[in-house]
DNA sequence: TTTTGAGTTGTTCGA
DNA sequence: GTCGAACAACTCAAA
């Protein structure tokens, strides 16, 4: 027998958070290998929730993600059901806790503002009611104060974050929790505990494209992404730059959901030894970064890493708002960029190199306040995930940790002539534009009146001419920023004077 | 403690 | 068209 098999406690808990999986969850194997009798939780939040327009893709992938788990549940144990509630998490939490008789929570981190606040809080619900509550990592690799450099401080620069990282991973942090050893302990539900997971309209919103876009859902989902991606993983490191070829893993939504295991994306990134895998393995450090610099820095959440460059004056006022309206409609009249945000508002999913392109162009050609694309983007990405969107924007704005130097200011022209260059893309999502030829789809207003009109293209009608002209756009960037580095200057003379 | 090397993804200019 | 340099110093991490 081995010894570790008895389980100590009668009955446990598992709270479904951000890790809708049966396989390779910390929190399931930990409840799993403590407790008899093991049932599992989601809460669909009403904190969270009920803020939210009544159109949000997420929130049908979520519900589409618990039905697979619930699933997942039963192929291990076939009277397991997923209990899912509708209300305001910690108390539900508690409630459940109690009206079950367990001896424990089980949870996976979250280490977002908002998340920590309620998990406190349920904590201290759960501990009124003799109710241990025990969490543990399972989103990421490392995490927290895992990676620190020779001085004990947390990185804050990529590269040498990065080479800690692979220098301490190994096949330890990589392994996968053996969920299924205990499976048996899965718990059948009484009869007056209902597992009913509710309709999108039962929790009052209204059904989007979501299943018309295809988009896979659930660990179901995650797998068959997973299957498609790793025989062209050798190729990632380039096609990844280029929106029109299927290059990325498309996984974001599904790591951000934890219907897919980061142990199991790294471990496969390692196994394969190619370049490509190399570039991704990076992608998934990235995440781990992001997260580690929200855990210790966590200011980043509507301020700049750098404190400096609060001081920063991005535009405001009528102009301004007009200005971001168009960048959020995809009417800026720069075609890449245009193309990007029909992609975001059609499908919830923008490619990344077009999300560093519409970021830079949103603070460096139009002057507005990173927070309002981060803000946007949190609204509007499927795989909206805090730590990373806000690492993501404060690079493209240079303002944060590591960031782009500010004079590396993205052309929208340049890259869309470099990265879809015969303007696959745009005309994808733009077919007004699809008659021009390759030359003039990157900037239709260089067009000559007689090219425009051989495309069946009238500026400001069927296309808008462009909002702003990139040269004025960036020297004004640059004076922006030198306002900055004056003001650094003078805190650094102010220092030394006293 | 001091020194040294290095830093995701770019653009523009001039030769 | 292609190439190298400048962009602007500054801070971090490690030796």
């Amino acid at each position: 027998m081995n010894p570790s098999s008895t389980p100590s406690l009668d009955r446990a808990l598992v709270w479904f958070r951000r890790d809708l999986r049966a396989h390779d969850n910390a929190a399931l194997y930990h409840a799993l290998k403590a407790a008899r009798a093991v049932w599992c939780v989601f809460v669909l939040d009403r904190d969270i929730l009920d803020p939210l327009p009544r159109l949000d893709r997420r929130v049908e992938f979520i519900l589409a993600s618990l039905a697979d788990l619930d699933g997942q549940l039963r192929a291990r144990q076939p009277q397991a059901r997923l209990i899912v509630r509708h209300g305001r998490a910690v108390d539900e939490i508690a409630a459940l806790a109690k009206a079950l008789g367990v001896d424990a929570v089980y949870a996976n981190h979250d280490d977002e503002p908002q998340a920590l606040q309620r998990d406190a809080a349920a904590r201290e619900q759960l501990a009124a009611l003799g109710i241990a509550l025990h969490t543990s990592k399972d989103h990421v690799v490392f995490e927290r104060s895992e990676v620190l450099t020779q001085s004990g401080t947390p990185y804050t620069v990529f590269t040498p974050y990065k080479n800690a990282w692979l220098k301490k991973v190994d096949a330890f942090y990589l392994r996968a929790y053996p969920t299924d050893k205990y499976a048996s302990r899965l718990a059948a539900l009484a009869a007056d505990v209902a597992a009913h997971l509710p309709t999108l309209a039962e929790i009052g919103f209204e059904p989007t494209n979501l299943a018309a876009l295809k988009i896979p859902t659930g660990s179901t989902g995650a797998r068959a992404l997973l299957d498609d991606f790793l025989p062209r993983i050798a190729e990632y490191g380039t096609a990844r730059d280029y929106p029109a070829i299927k290059g990325p893993s498309y996984l974001s939504v599904h790591l951000r959901f934890g219907t897919v295991s980061i142990r199991e994306l790294a471990a496969a990134a390692q196994a394969q030894r190619s370049a490509g895998a190399a570039v991704w393995l990076s992608e998934l450090i990235w995440r781990d970064f992001y997260h580690q610099i929200l855990h210790h820095h966590p200011h980043v959440v509507g301020h700049s890493f750098k404190p400096d460059y609060d001081r920063i004056e991005w535009d405001h006022g009528a102009h301004a708002e007009a200005l971001y309206a168009a960048w959020c409609e995809g009417r800026t009249g720069y075609p890449l960029v245009d193309a990007a945000m029909a992609q975001i508002n059609q499908t919830g999913y923008m490619h990344n190199r077009l999300r560093m392109v519409v970021a830079s162009f949103l603070t460096k050609d139009l002057g507005i306040d990173w927070r309002w694309g981060e803000r946007y983007f949190a609204t509007h990405l499927n795989d909206f995930d805090l730590a990373a969107n806000n690492g993501g924007w404060q690079w493209a704005a240079s303002t944060g940790c590591d960031a782009q130097p500010y004079f590396r200011i993205f052309n929208p022209v340049t890259q869309s002539q470099k990265f879809d260059p015969q303007g696959k893309f745009i005309r994808r999502y733009l077919p007004q534009l699809a008659r021009l030829p390759d030359k003039l789809i990157h900037a239709p207003w260089t067009a000559r009146p007689l090219d425009l009109q051989a495309a069946g293209i009238e500026l400001g009608r069927d296309y808008p001419r462009p909002v702003v002209d990139h040269d004025d756009a960036r020297a004004r960037t640059l004076a922006r920023f030198a306002v900055v580095k004056a003001s650094a200057a003078d805190a650094d003379a102010d220092a030394d004077a006293d």
